[in-house]
DNA sequence: TGAGCCCGTGACATTCCCGTCACAACAGGT
DNA sequence: ACCTGTTGTGACGGGAATGTCACGGGCTCA
């Protein structure tokens, strides 16, 4: 279970960011208010990745991550950094960002969601390499690929996740909504083709099997093997 | 019968939601006006979903919620959160938010009812086991299909909700206007064929079985089985 | 920086559902 | 048998839901 440290002063921050980090996958978090805790639990807990406020009091973020950045015992962990837009940004840019990134304010946590999963893949490549075999489908969640008739057939991000949440509970019919919740992180039942969309090229990809996508007209999609 | 844990200082919010809860379903429903109350009752009674406003006194309610994701014994039970338009929903906008979801004040009971159905049967799967048998005849309710022997046929959404009704209650007589009402909506007696089609249309996709659905002149229709 | 990939979007095509209508068939009462 | 109100039936068209396609922006990697 990988483990993050979230540096931040403001309070609701840094639960917004802990609640979401918490769903999703199984994380184990750390907190920090100030730069110097942060210095303190990078080197005692090794976290696999650090999300880091530039705005702190005391210590200034960037001087934290320079800090981290001299330690060897923290010099390899990867770090977002959280940035108002303006004028720190334009420093930043500025960076040899190496294996790190940064987020402007205000960000989707849609967004840093996305980011903190692909650092982790990035730097952490065996993180949760498991397969799930249904039928004759076979999903490897860590390559992103499907087997399926002895072939090799490769997914992207977006579509694995979707056709992974259907094969989950086949015969069991995803609503739109639900689909475009867990998915995409929309909550609102709004109007968008990108669903119907990413469900074609994913029948395309299934070639002969694509008919075992099966649209519920008025409700949603549902995996049924033929 | 599903349990549901209202958490709100208002009084009339309570009501309000308690009221359309019982409405629509069976539901047991307890009520907390405080976080410690919530937190207390939810770790008793163990609930099956909590619906819980964020706008709370004394203690914050994205605190109670993380004390909730915390503790082994409530870190399993959806929530709904309830959030004021305005700053916290932008910040909750986007969020993936896993099992649990949220909603912006003011909203529509009718929007709350379907999330709080919704949740309880993704997380819930055993609850309300989308599949209604009588006889030779099985009714999958996510999937809008009707199994009869062997076969699997497909209906659509308003022919499912008829036959569904009428299935229910074998041997009673449903009145017109009753059945007009209930599926359709309409509280007038006004004058449709509309009805007729449908139990047309269902009686031919019946096949063998059509003659289960008997005309009852001038008042109804009636499902007998042969 | 340029090519390639992935993704979301809007425009358009297609399919499907459903309510209505006109007319046929039917049942019950006289 | 005739009359009358009710129900069955088939066809039609509007409109909504979904399928399909092409485009452009953003990101990545060389």
């Amino acid at each position: 279970m990988p483990t993050i440290l979230i540096v931040d002063d403001e309070e609701d921050i840094r639960e917004l960011i802990a609640v979401n980090l918490m769903r999703e996958e199984d994380y184990k978090l750390l907190e920090a208010v100030t730069g110097l805790e942060a210095l303190q639990a990078a080197r005692s807990s090794k976290p696999d990745l650090i999300i880091l406020d530039l705005m702190l009091p005391e210590m200034d973020g960037l001087t934290v991550y320079r800090h981290l950045r001299e330690d060897p015992r923290t010099k390899s962990i990867p770090v977002i950094m959280l940035t108002a837009r303006g004028r720190l940004e334009e420093k930043i840019t500025g960076l040899e960002l190496g294996a790190d990134d940064y987020l402007s304010k205000p960000f989707s946590p849609k967004e840093l969601m996305l980011r903190v999963r692909n650092l982790l893949r990035r730097t952490n490549p065996l993180q949760g390499s498991s397969v799930v075999e249904i039928g004759p489908f076979s999903l490897d969640k860590s390559a992103l690929k499907l087997h399926l008739d002895g072939q090799s057939i490769e997914l992207t991000a977006t579509e694995f996740k979707l056709l992974l949440l259907m094969i989950e509970s086949p015969g069991i019919t995803q609503e739109r909504g639900e689909l475009l919740k867990r998915v995409w992180g929309y909550n609102d039942l709004i109007q968008t083709r990108t669903l119907d969309t990413h469900i074609k090229r994913l029948r395309e990809k299934l070639g002969n099997h694509g008919n075992s996508i099966e649209t519920v007209r008025g409700v949603g999609y549902r995996f049924q093997e033929a």
